[in-house]
DNA sequence: GGAAACTATCGAGAAAGTCGATAGCCTAAG
DNA sequence: CTTAGGCTATCGACTTTCTCGATAGTTTCC
């Protein structure tokens, strides 16, 4: 069985029919139709049902497109870390939320090539639970997340700390011991646990919302205030767009970076650990 | 690149020279050393340093070696999970709650095997929430389950009732109207609304323990009472190591058995859903 | 110097993969 | 009720890849 077929399989699992796949792959339609046939062959299942109208995954496909997700990705990073060009040494992966980026990681980058330009870098961008999976499975070397879980083999260690302040988009909220159309945003159970102590007797407010930025959106579109990073609002604020609630406290969410207790290049990580929280405390005064 | 090509390279690495790798592995010499060849080209770069005496990882084999060891293992567990052995020519995939495990579904297995030879048996062991998932996208064929939740496209039938009564560790308390050190063992809300009924004035007890079978673990170790499914607690009963509060009403806890409305092979489960219910009713009659 | 490790390579035959064409099936539009 | 346009399955011919057995070349240890 060839690793191309896993590929053909999540393809076609993708969109649905052949023909498509085909087309994606750049192969025949018929190409696409043998690598099925073949493989259900060989696990004597079949793992799309056919229909007029496509292809659905089967209960044999559906368990296997898991493995399949998994056996891809480790294939592309095996390839990404053998075929490293001539000349560098290793290649480092770093993952980090979406929300850490712009503006840790897109500084961390430059800094990194600078010091250790014999090192390749990796970076992606996923959630909590995906790069706490892939660091205990050793794809990631280093993670930077606001919510990691304690896992043997992996070192956890603060970071840096985001302040979180009261803004509100209706500059007559501002001195107001109360504001009106709050907005929550879960920030993470120590946002959480703090909120709950800021505002025992808070009832659940109108909206919640999951994901931090989506709320930011939320409250330049439809007016309201909420709790979110400083360094995130502050721009908007100069702007006049929000307005600082300067009463009300302001919350903390501390960011952590996780990486492996032992690395296959102890040296490489120390340096990398070293720039990050450089560039962490940096942020966190200017 | 071929999944053969992993494990070869993996053997490889495990033995250190190429002629007792092609031995593991039923082949010629000339063919891993080939396949070593084919690998090294496709990436570019050299997986292994040879030497009079065997073979050697190289700094990029080494780095490989993490990932193969990973694809070779989800490889092996995605077979395991879909591959149909030979004569089989289906099979049926049943998930059950834990506890319901030994009185049900250790004695369904065999009859089944016996019933039905030609029908491979796929059983797992998880809480309603994920059976119920599973079954939807259809990766169950049948669920049994205590809580289940109505769900389009899946049929949801009576399959027995467990009698729940209550015990207590100390034979004083056998009599008494009322226990002390009771623990609230959270039977799901059938049981809540049960429990509610017959003491509306109790308060929140010191001990409440969400999971059935630690409940018990805890009584048996500490002391205390609170309500079990009869069939568990019956040997230990008898034993002497619990003893029966007989004044105490007896609670109820259906369970249920959850299955596609239209399934891939409708006689299979069928039979299936019939030995099913033989063994629950035997069960609670005997 | 030769035996005993080991890997590399070659050519032939077998196996597997690919393509293009075509067949078959179903649906929806005319 | 026919047909056009989706879709997948299958066939035969061609090409590529894989495997084997034999053989060659290396190094080390008697």
């Amino acid at each position: 069985m060839k690793i191309e077929y896993i590929r053909t399989f999540l393809e076609i699992a993708a969109c649905g029919n052949f023909n498509q796949a085909a087309k994606n792959l750049n192969v025949t339609q018929s190409t696409v139709s043998a690598r099925v046939k073949t493989m259900e062959e060989r696990f004597g299942r079949q793992l799309f049902t056919r229909s007029h109208a496509g292809v659905e995954l089967s209960s044999a496909g559906q368990h296997f497109r898991r493995y399949a997700i998994g056996i891809e990705r480790l294939w592309q990073q095996a390839h990404q870390q053998i075929t490293l060009p001539e000349g560098f040494r290793t290649v480092l992966a770093l993952g980090a939320q979406v929300s850490l980026w712009e503006r840790l990681i897109l500084r961390w980058i430059p800094m990194m090539r600078r010091q250790l330009p014999t090192v390749a870098l990796r970076v992606e961008a996923d959630y909590s639970n995906s790069l706490m999976r892939q660091l205990s499975d050793g794809l990631l070397d280093i993670g930077v997340m606001y919510e990691p879980r304690q896992t043997p083999g992996l070192v956890i260690e603060d970071l840096f700390e985001e302040t979180l302040v009261l803004v509100s988009s209706d500059k007559r909220n501002v001195t107001a011991g109360w504001v009106e159309d709050y907005v929550f945003v879960d920030w993470g159970y120590v946002f959480r646990a703090q909120h709950g102590e800021m505002f025992p007797d808070m009832d659940t407010p109108a909206v919640s919302v999951g994901l931090g930025s989506l709320g930011l959106y939320y409250i330049l579109e439809n007016g309201g205030s909420g709790y979110f990073p400083l360094r995130m609002v502050e721009p908007l604020i100069k702007q006049g767009e929000l307005h600082l609630v300067s009463s009300a406290e302001t919350a903390r969410r501390p960011v952590y970076v996780v990486y492996t207790a032992n690395p296959k290049d102890e040296d490489v990580l120390t340096q990398a650990l070293k720039h990050l929280h450089a560039i962490a405390t940096d942020s966190a005064e200017s």
